[in-house]
DNA sequence: GTAATTTAGTTGACAAAAGCAACTTGAATT
DNA sequence: AATTCAAGTTGCTTTTGTCAACTAAATTAC
């Protein structure tokens, strides 16, 4: 790999820092925070452990549980115990749960249709395939 | 915009953020936090006072104010008074400062390194170019 | 040309975000 | 059965960041 080809990553890395900075400002406008709408998020996504939500976001433990627990007492969240092995608890979204990902999504989505306000119409497609290009090329090999 | 190419956008966001999260490690083998680090980057690159650090990373300015503080108490940035106005203070590293920011880069492109280590060669290029497209396509409208 | 306003940066007090380590309970290993 | 390991919780602390008040200098408005 050139030295030219790092700085230009090291580049992107940079600005694309700045526009998930603009795009999390979503959040401002609910009274969640950034962590809470992603664990929300991906609750629905699939996601039903503590444990699971650990390995995907690569945070404290004793931090996602108490964030959990808020969002339970908040109503937003609940647990149920995994009856073949105790120790875990399936985490899911309350019908009010549901209610606050769905805002939550719709200001994130306009977020995004914001930022490609400006965007000629003709390169949306071009700019989302050389997305997928960098995910597909970059798998997560952690 | 489509709602998938929305769903795109945001599931690129979401790997972006991890990928990020990844990269930025490197900080954990200096003693220098990722701010720090791009504190004295940005200062390398021609950022020259408290200010216009301010604009770029758009952070509070009394949080700026602090690490610029112990930077310079550390002997890697020094602060010079603009005579045209006394009001502000021109920001450079010192000696130590490009030393210890030589030594942030080297382990940074490492890890840009590290990340590419399993793609494959013909693709680096073409990722880079997909990188310079979302870049160009997306300029920064703040 | 002086008063009022704005701007750059600093400081104190505080809140939010995140980590560390000890602990509890249950499961798996020997 | 005893030991080790895993999931989650809790107390305590550190790190990161915000808010508001302040100083000193520059700019604008009268």
């Amino acid at each position: 790999m050139e030295k030219e080809d790092i700085y230009n990553v090291r580049e992107f890395d940079r600005f694309y820092t700045n526009i998930l900075q603009l795009t999390d400002k979503y959040h401002l406008h609910t009274h969640f925070t950034i962590l809470e709408s992603r664990i929300m998020l991906e609750i629905d996504r699939g996601i039903n452990t503590a444990n699971q939500l650990l390995n995907l976001l690569k945070l404290d433990k004793g931090y996602i549980s108490r964030v959990l627990k808020k969002l339970e007492n908040e109503g937003l969240i609940s647990k149920t115990t995994d009856q073949n092995d105790l120790r875990v608890k399936f985490l899911q979204l309350t019908p009010e749960g549901h209610k606050a990902l769905a805002e939550i999504n719709r200001r994130a989505d306009n977020q995004i249709q914001e930022l490609f306000q400006k965007v000629d119409p003709g390169q949306i497609k071009p700019i989302i395939q050389a997305m997928k290009k960098i995910q597909t090329e970059l798998i997560d090999n952690n």
